[in-house]
DNA sequence: ACTGATTCGTCGGGCACCCGACATTCGGTA
DNA sequence: TACCGAATGTCGGGTGCCCGACGAATCAGT
């Protein structure tokens, strides 16, 4: 499936910074679409890497991408983001190198765009800059969340939190895991051990690579003590 | 002493998401300064309380201000923020209420800013709204760097990256303990332990509410293993 | 249906950390 | 100087979690 120009924009239009007071005219959206490229990445892919001198950044379409940091061996997962996220502005505003790396982990469609169209364009069109600004500050605000889910919580509740805010429309969770443990920081073992917990007390079904969210009820009271 | 309209202005466009590439004008940082209204917040009190009506956001000038949220019977501190940076604004942009607590530790002097002055004002000039956007983002990579601080670390790696962070010029850390303790979600008995510990290797001295950094060269391989 | 790779489930040992308690030291204040 | 609240230093008990290991279950490709 080709999507035109037009498609993406109105994607655009509907999915960046969206709030009620700031309405993006057709012409704002067509000029942001035009200032980047859209790109296709393989599951696996990078599109940065920690290092890398900050260019440009990336608006994610489709798909999931992880930001990760090398430490020592292994990595830790700084936050795992979808559509309508942006990832790179940070290091590409501020002119310096990536400070984390970006992975497609499953098959993603990204709008890539440099510095120095992406700048003028926000300056020429406020209501541009003013969706970007919304649109950073959520992921301020869900990064901050995370961070709230991380201190003083054992990994029984986190992995409820986890959860809550993971589930779909039809309540699943489609993560290994090892992956949930790498995304509260916890070990695969702990992680089995609080699904267990709240499988024998009929909060969740699991499966492969799937967790079924059956009573919201009892799973928040676990999260939040 | 009281400082004018101009000073605050001058103040601002030296220090709100400053980055070459995007010079602040004189009637910009005025138009920014006249916005707002100038606050003196003693210690402990509050900007504003978790789940207030966000009618307005607000710029630190001067002293320290506690992001927190209440859990139970204690609190998950967020954020400890200084001069420059600014809060409130997510839950103000996107026209809800706060989500976590801000209180003054020391006394502070705050720009207090209305929603309904500071939305025309970014929209009609792109330089602020591009400078406010810089500085969330840069709120948002401290925030990342945060997770990776208590994420997979000992307490005794945590401390060790939190001096790293927090000392000044002089290479002291004015803070308690227990205030320590806080930040990373610990306790304050195993922050007393660490400090020992950092304190027999000569990394650093210790005193009443006050951490000296000594040797900066050990603190760092402790911190990043 | 066979096979290799991935994921899930579970066990025991070890330890870093939390918690409660208490003595000691420091700093501001009368 | 004497006092009192706040902060520091230290101790043991209990435990949640990490780590290594291994077998069973599940999925994808031939």
């Amino acid at each position: 499936m080709v999507a035109t120009l037009d498609q993406h924009a109105a994607w655009l239009a509907k999915s960046l910074g969206r709030t009620d007071y700031l309405p993006m005219r057709p012409d704002d959206a067509v000029a942001l679409a035009e200032a980047g490229v859209v790109l296709n990445k393989y599951k696996g892919t990078h599109l940065f890497r920690e290092g890398d001198v900050a260019d440009a950044c990336y608006i994610i379409e489709e798909g999931e991408v992880e930001l990760y940091r090398a430490r020592g061996s292994g990595r830790s997962v700084v936050s795992r983001i979808g559509p309508g996220a942006v990832v790179g502005d940070i290091a590409m505003f501020q002119e310096r190198t990536y400070l984390s790396s970006a992975r497609a982990v499953t098959g993603a469609i990204v709008l890539r765009i440099e510095h120095d169209r992406l700048v003028p364009l926000l300056l020429a069109r406020p209501v541009l800059a003013m969706r970007w600004l919304v649109n950073g500050l959520s992921q301020l605000e869900s990064t901050q969340q995370r961070i709230i889910r991380l201190m003083n919580r054992t990994v029984l509740e986190q992995v409820a939190g986890l959860l809550e805010d993971e589930r779909d429309a039809f309540g699943e969770v489609l993560l290994s895991q090892a992956t949930i443990a790498e995304l509260l920081g916890a070990s695969r073992q702990s992680v089995n051990e609080a699904l267990s917990q709240l499988r024998s007390d009929g909060a969740i079904d699991t499966g492969y690579r799937r967790i079924t969210v059956l009573d919201t009820e009892t799973l928040s009271l676990v999260a939040a003590p």
